[in-house]
DNA sequence: GAAAGTGGTCTTTTT
DNA sequence: GACCACTTTC
């Protein structure tokens, strides 16, 4: 290897300085500031990188991987940890393209997830002798640990209602992400909702083993276990990485902190890139300390700052900076850019969510008609998924492609969903979940209920079987062989069902690991007769059917791989993939439509922010949090604004609704809280508010920005706009004061009759009411929905 | 046992 | 307004 160029590098340690070079390693830092260099060069010990947006973090991240294969590391030296599989494709495609295609065989790259998954296959034995796990197990998706929740919660004798699912799985995904064992969690708990939550986490533990499944959570908290549990294990993975990098290291949390420092122990070269600026996933436990404390953590850290944006025009920056700055909870500094002024945010007000969709696509389709963008240059963001509807129903009217990302994920499509769970049964006969679900949805399911199930239970618990040996036991055919076994107790009806089910199950177990995904896919089926659920004609039923097809087409793309694994390699793939996942470059020429979440990332020529509301964005939540005197969740909404307003590059558009309808039912909305916090010189044009845009009772103020507009901006309000008279003026729906509702008054329910309050929530423009009825029970109530008469 | 009807809950974000 | 779970009805 050629080493003669010896490269001047302003500003760095003499050790830095000074390296020799060869061709290659001088171009990997071509084009790159001082700092980027600092981090692509800075291999050794641990190294925090905070990273403002479009500051170069995947360009650094990609030259630095390059950088250390050119010394010499070998890629099976290296884990390169990435938020979503797209991003770790992208990267190593790009290090491909640096030091040539090849050279990155065995570099260890992908999601914490998809890695820890890969350390619970690559070690069946150890698996199975200290986690009691089966080689073939499944991942559960969020559907199926619901389910479980609900079963475990009716198990341990509790209401599902009185106790939601929802809510004690994500207390369980919580006390996983913390690592704590069911055991542990009952000892913390504090209230009896908390000791609850505990034996419904035991439970629900007991019976995902019983299935031979694991969850999400399990993925990164069973390698640690296998870690601790395992002698050698730890050490040999330990050996093994001697260079460690995470993206987006802002949003780990617990359980990821623990596994990554555990693996960095040895050589102690973890290079972490984030910017905590950019955490919005603190609901999913990812904690923001993780990058604040990196340094008290990892001595002899070396901190280097990426502050430039490359991405988004000055104004953009501006206002980011500006914004962010209300936060309390970050790492000082500024980011800044040489990039020219741009054009100023336009900032728009409109009545309802159909006429926010309406302006939106009429301004996309004037952007698109000066023929400076093209369709898939745009992106319109927002914060929930529901907002996602209007707009599509506008894009429908429309001559214009748009794709959304997110939302119902094709794969949790109930059709699609019961294909899988095909699938996933021939994979793992333990699964339960799977069986019942194929049961209950497919033709050759009929006339099997739960009274046949039980009887199957039992004899597959008396004998030691699986309920599908049950199944298969009443096959005919199988009959004829000698088994010592006697068949299960089914009724009349019941067993010619199980017969049914048992001989396709059969037919299909013969064929796994043999033929094909595709031809598996034509064998079921056939042998379930599942196109007969989509006989009818209607438009609905074909949609359904075709999302089967597509199934279908998914599946022949792994017709190449080896039939014997295929099967599992395909449901890893559907258990770990995120719709971002699937997002091309840009290739269709369709509009995007994306949460903020999914947009982390992401970029984009013009970015229009949906539904910057009081109560959306930031979400209600948080501002009952914040008037609770918890600010983390609104800085966490200041975050999610944040990385909007940063995806944009060129032009960025924030609309808001004056009243959207939720729930069916009209809401009254204002103007979110940070649109204040943007600096005038920045902001291109606002609507003005109406004078009687006021909230009801104790809610929300008109701010700053209200007040601006009908002072010095409102003047000067833009006429640039595309769209103008379609959308009416703003008449704000003058909503009556809510009746002066006191603990202990005693109240009239048309439907519930006489009850006494005894409970009383503000919410943000609302009022959530506790009422016992006298012949009712207990409910609560919204206080602009309920039709409550005061009696005393 | 299955289809149709009813009432209650729901919406924050996703690997 | 949509979805789900549960009840009613045949």
């Amino acid at each position: 290897m050629l080493e003669r160029n010896i490269c001047e590098l302003p500003g760095l340690s003499p050790k830095v300085h000074r390296i020799r070079m060869t061709d290659l390693q001088s171009h990997l830092l071509e084009g790159l500031n001082e700092d980027q260099i600092k981090a692509v060069t800075t291999t050794e010990g641990p190294v925090l990188v905070v990273a403002g947006p479009g500051s170069g973090k995947t360009r650094v991240l990609t030259h630095r991987i390059a950088w250390l294969l050119e010394q010499g590391v070998k890629p099976y030296e290296i884990l390169a940890v990435t938020f979503t599989n797209k991003a770790a494709r992208e990267m190593k495609e790009r290090i491909d393209r640096l030091v040539g295609s090849g050279a990155t065989d065995g570099l260890v790259m992908g999601t914490f997830h998809a890695f820890g998954v890969r350390i619970l296959r690559q070690n069946p034995g150890p698996v199975h002798q200290y986690l009691g796990l089966e080689p073939n197990f499944t991942i559960y998706d969020s559907g199926d640990q619901l389910e479980l929740a609900k079963r475990a919660i009716i198990a341990i004798g509790q209401d599902p209602k009185q106790f939601q699912p929802r809510s004690m799985l994500s207390q369980i995904s919580k006390a996983k992400a913390l690592m704590l064992t069911p055991a542990e969690f009952q000892n913390e708990a504090l209230t009896h909702a908390d000791e609850i939550a505990a034996r419904v986490y035991r439970e629900y533990e007991r019976n995902l083993r019983a299935v031979n499944a694991v969850d999400f959570d399990d993925l990164l908290g069973l390698p640690i276990r296998l870690f601790d549990e395992a002698p050698g294990m730890l050490e040999k993975y330990q050996n093994r990485f001697r260079y460690i990098m995470v993206d987006e290291y802002q949003d780990t949390n617990r359980v990821q902190y623990v596994l990554v420092s555990a693996l960095a122990e040895q050589h102690r070269n973890l290079f972490v890139v984030g910017d905590p600026d950019q955490s919005i996933y603190g609901w999913r436990q990812a904690d923001i300390k993780n990058i604040l404390d990196f340094r008290d953590q990892f001595e002899e850290t070396t901190q280097i700052n990426l502050e430039i944006n490359y991405r988004s025009t000055a104004y953009i920056v501006q206002a980011a900076d500006r914004l962010i700055r209300d936060n309390t909870q970050r790492i000082e500094r500024r980011i800044r850019t040489n990039n020219p002024d741009g054009d100023k945010i336009a900032i728009r007000e409109l009545t309802d969510q159909s006429h926010e969709a309406q302006f939106t696509v009429a301004e996309i389709r004037r952007l698109l008609a000066t023929g400076r963008y093209k369709a898939s240059d745009i992106a319109i963001m927002y914060r929930t998924t529901a907002q996602s509807r209007a707009l599509e129903e506008e894009f429908r009217n429309s001559e214009i492609a748009y794709r959304i990302i997110g939302g119902l994920r094709f794969y949790e499509r109930k059709e699609v969903r019961d294909m899988i769970a095909v699938l996933r049964l021939l994979n793992n006969p333990a699964d339960r979940l799977s069986l019942e679900r194929i049961i209950d949805n497919f033709p050759i399911g009929r006339g099997f209920g739960p009274k046949a199930l039980s009887v199957a239970e039992e004899w597959a618990a008396e004998h030691g079987r699986t309920i599908v040996d049950a199944l298969v036991r009443m096959v005919p055919a199988i009959e004829q062989v000698p088994d010592p076994l006697p068949p299960p107790a089914f009724s009349g009806a019941s067993a010619a069902s199980a017969a049914r089910i048992g001989t396709a199950l059969a037919t299909l177990q013969e064929k796994v690991g043999r033929i094909t995904l595709s031809a598996l896919f034509d064998d079921i089926v056939h042998v379930t007769e599942f196109s007969r659920n989509f006989d009818e004609s209607s438009e609905e039923a074909l949609q359904r059917w075709a999302n089967v097809l597509e199934l279908r087409s998914d599946l022949e793309r792994y017709d190449d791989l080896l039939p014997e694994t295929a099967l599992s390699t395909y449901l890893e793939q559907v258990a770990l993939v995120a719709d971002v996942d699937s997002l091309p470059e840009d290739s269709s020429g369709a509009v995007t439509l994306i949460t903020l979440h999914s947009a982390k990332g992401l970029e984009f020529p013009v970015v229009f922010i949906s539904g910057a509301e009081e109560g959306l964005l930031p979400i209600s939540r948080a501002i009952e949090a914040e008037a609770g005197g918890d600010q983390q969740q609104m800085e966490e909404e200041r975050r999610l604004f944040y990385v909007g307003v940063t995806r944009a590059k060129q032009l960025l558009f924030i609309t808001y609704a004056s009243s959207r309808i939720s729930y069916g039912r009209f809401q009254p909305g204002a103007a979110s809280r940070f649109l204040t916090a943007l600096p005038e010189e920045a902001v291109r044009s606002v609507t003005r508010r109406s004078a009687a845009g006021s909230m009801r009772g104790g809610g929300h103020r008109p701010g700053r920005f209200e007040d601006r507009s009908s002072g010095r901006l409102a003047s000067s309000i833009s006429t640039s706009w595309a769209l103008d008279s379609p959308i009416r003026p703003v008449d704000q729906p003058v909503s009556e004061p809510l009746p002066d509702y006191k603990l202990g008054q005693k109240v009239f329910h048309p439907k519930f009759g006489e009850g006494v309050i005894d409970d009383l929530v503000e919410k943000s423009n609302d009022m959530e009411i506790g009422v016992s009825f006298l012949r009712h029970g207990r409910k609560r109530l919204l206080g602009s929905l309920a039709k409550l008469d005061i009696i005393s």
